[in-house]
DNA sequence: AAGTGTTTTAAACACTTGTTTAAAAAAGCT
DNA sequence: AGCTTTTTTAAACAAGTGTTTAAAACACTT
């Protein structure tokens, strides 16, 4: 009755490696096992089908992805000091999994990716109350007024974009990969500094 | 002797659109062959492999990517409105092409897309003399001390990000795709505000 | 009209794809 | 031990892949 838990593991590991770096459509699931060390049948007997395995994967990613947002959010703290710490939470996890976003977004973009039933992420985000504090922060004239959709396109933009373009980045100043992730390191400071100052003009300038 | 310059164009029109929506490993050469309305073999008389076509579309993709900051780059003006309107181009661009930023560094990332050859982009940037303009300001105080990668880094994050997350910012905000472009407009002066100001301090406060 | 070279087509090539089958091996149980 | 269930395997399936072939259709000159 109970499946052997490491063979399962095993395959759901090796999927996250191949689909994360290659997408669904660039690898087969003959890549998978390999990968994995398995029979190409074993995929389907634990997963059902390519497909599935896939959804299984990028729905933890997706997870993973919004977890770590969620957390700084939900902390209790004063919204200047969160936002500075979300920054750099963020910016630590895109340095740690440089690959999800580029991962998430593609698959995104894929026809037959379907993804709008779940996560309702818009939901779990108001209930951490960060909502009302930057309105709260804006009325009293210490936060910038800009919509929420803006605050987080320009920290997501900016924490994401840097790890997400390496090669492109890398192509153009000609440099190589352990250069690249050193000036990453600086970059983030001048990021915090550059939003933080311009979220909240008055404290930081 | 001459070939039928209205056929090989539109396999490559073809080309381009299905190459940049759904990348190489994501569509076949039939279909290539189906969106431009042709027969399969065709795709190959005119351009041998489906493979040599996608270097085709992806350097000329490449190209326009490039040209588009060169222009601005190259252009006779004061550095500090050369960076604003250099913002605003690529912005604009990005708003008129927004799946190419997606696509370049989703095919960049793929293992066997090689481009290291051509290009030699960084030479092609400071041959536009906007680096030592850069050092100039620098020097005199105008500008913020950060290195040319950081600049680049920074405006291409605010400039590209918007358009190549937007399946996934649209998921999060719940918005359909014309409250999305309609916001991105308002995004792009929030964008060329924060980062000139925090480029250009002492001009922009 | 016949003969030229070019363009287009349907068909086939060998190979890979996702998935299934049926038998073998391993594990569990009494 | 034998019997049952679970796990693993090799093989096969039909459909799709990139690419090639050889013949047909076309355009053009003489």
């Amino acid at each position: 009755m109970c499946k052997n838990k490491s063979t399962e593991e095993t395959i759901k590991d090796a999927a996250r490696r191949v689909f994360i770096s290659k997408g669904f459509a660039g690898c087969s699931s003959r890549e998978i096992a390999k990968e994995a060390g398995m029979n190409v049948a074993l995929v389907n007997y634990y997963f059902r089908s390519k497909n599935q395995l896939f959804q299984l994967i990028f729905h933890a990613a997706m997870e993973d992805f919004f977890v770590s947002m969620l957390e700084v959010f939900a902390a209790p703290m004063e919204l200047e000091e969160k936002l500075k710490i979300f920054i750099a939470n963020e910016y630590d996890f895109f340095a740690k999994h440089p690959e999800i976003p580029r991962f998430i977004i593609g698959e995104l973009t894929r026809e037959g990716c379907e993804f709008d039933e779940k996560a309702a992420i818009k939901e779990r985000i108001e209930q951490t109350g960060v909502f009302q504090q930057a309105l709260a922060a804006q009325e009293s004239g210490v936060m910038r007024k800009i919509d929420f959709f803006h605050i987080m396109n320009i920290i997501m933009s900016n924490c994401q974009y840097p790890f997400m373009a390496r090669p492109l980045i890398q192509q153009i100043h000609e440099i190589p990969t352990e250069v690249y992730q050193e000036k990453l390191a600086l970059h983030k400071e001048l990021v915090i500094d550059m939003v933080m100052s311009y979220l909240f003009p008055k404290t930081n300038n």
